[in-house]
RNA sequence: UGGGGUGUCGCCAAGUGGUAAGGCAUCGGAUUUUGAUUCCGACAUUCGUAGGUUCGAUCCCUACCACCCCAG
């Protein structure tokens, strides 16, 4: 038996992990996080909504729970890199940052002062030893793996974190729920930002930061239409540009910052859309030290089938990767994660 | 001003005397703990305007209007 302290957002994956938990005997202790704090009351309804679902879990359980404010670390290391990314152009992953810096830093660390052992979540994530230390690995319901946002842990915070939902799929998850009578059972699960939720993007991003508009053009120069701020775009979008008439849908294919122009490609599968290299910084291991060079699958955003792929190092912070077949959208910002069979060895953001 | 051409959904674009294809865009939904992609659904009682011929016209005729091209 472990003293364990368990994120629980209100949705079914988090509390089904908190049920299994204790079904297994441990000390298990709920918090709720609140992250966000900025808005309209709109949206803080739902926040209210999800710490009383989560509150009325704990109390079917039969755990405590806790509310923490970690709003403050969210803005500071979070939200400021998501706008500063944006602003340079490119398409962050916030989540990513959310999960290392918040989740399992703020939100670990705190757990550790209350006594925990460990900490734990609801992720579609799981996690083996080895030799030279703990690695996450995919999870079992291969459809909902969650590894991809999460490569960023180190060996400490892998160490520290449990992952109950590594063997079981969601629809066990919703039956799970169903069965123990959850008020939150049938709850839609979450999309959009963590903590901040899904929002009409650009209005959201509009209250931030300052646009500028300019010219949609093809490779060639050819002025297509007018964009409206290069930050509301990323690579390979194509709902949203509002380019009619003849022919193929069009594609963002690239930004050019110093013209403030918006490159724009006609087909899916326009070859400006299909690189077969990326080079990759801000690396991070679950290992914390460079995997060796060689033959490994990778993925350069979440839900995308990873590809095989040849790891080049070129130094301690800028890896390339030389993948079999062309990969779609390669976008910078986003992080290539890196995985040898169902081992996800970490990655790092595509330059 | 003379000659030619064209006018069908926001944009491309089929169509024909028998009662408006399709694509792009857009909107809605599904999928999704980023942003995308993808998928599904919706989307012209109306064919530049006004008359005429016809049982019936977007398609035939006439006039007008607009735009484009060539001559000037």
């Amino acid at each position: 038996m472990a003293k364990i302290v368990i994120g629980m957002s209100g949705g079914v994956d988090s509390s089904v992990a908190a049920y299994l938990l204790k079904q297994e005997g441990h000390d298990v202790t709920g918090i709720f996080m609140q992250n966000w704090e900025d808005d309209d009351n709109d949206e803080y309804c739902t926040i209210k909504e999800d710490s009383l679902d989560a509150i009325a879990v704990a109390d079917v359980l039969g755990i405590d729970i806790e509310i923490v404010n970690f709003a403050k670390n969210y803005k500071d290391r979070v939200f400021s890199y998501f706008l500063a990314e944006y602003q340079a152009g490119r398409t962050p992953n916030p989540d990513i940052l959310c999960n290392s810096e918040i989740k399992f830093k703020a939100f670990l660390e705190h757990a550790l002062t209350l006594g925990a052992d460990y900490i734990a979540t609801g992720h579609y994530v799981g996690k083996t030893a080895l030799a030279d230390g703990e690695l996450l690995m995919k999870a079992e319901d291969t459809n909902k793996d969650q590894s991809y946002f999460l490569y960023r842990l180190n060996q400490y915070q892998i160490k520290h974190s449990l992952f109950p939902l590594a063997k079981i799929t969601k629809p066990e998850i919703r039956k799970l729920a169903a069965e123990l009578n959850l008020p939150n059972a049938d709850k839609k699960d979450s999309t959009g930002i963590c903590f901040i939720g899904e929002r009409p993007f650009r209005e959201f991003l509009q209250k931030y930061l300052p646009t500028k508009t300019g010219k949609m053009v093809t490779p060639d120069g050819k002025i297509i239409a007018e964009h409206s701020g290069l930050m509301y775009y990323t690579i390979g979008q194509r709902k949203g540009l509002g380019i009619g008439g003849q022919g193929e849908p069009w594609f963002v294919a690239d930004k050019n910052l110093a013209t403030n122009e918006l490159i724009v490609v006609q087909g899916h599968d326009h070859p400006l859309l299909l690189k077969k290299t990326l080079t990759a910084r801000q690396l991070s291991f679950g290992l914390d030290k460079l995997p060796a060079e060689g033959i490994y699958t990778a993925k350069t955003r979440y839900r995308m089938q990873d590809a095989r792929c040849r790891l080049k190092i070129m130094d301690n912070d800028e890896i390339m990767l030389d993948f079999e077949q062309p990969q779609w959208a390669i976008t910078p910002g986003q992080s290539v994660v890196i995985y040898d069979g169902n081992l996800c060895l970490g990655g790092g953001i595509i330059l």
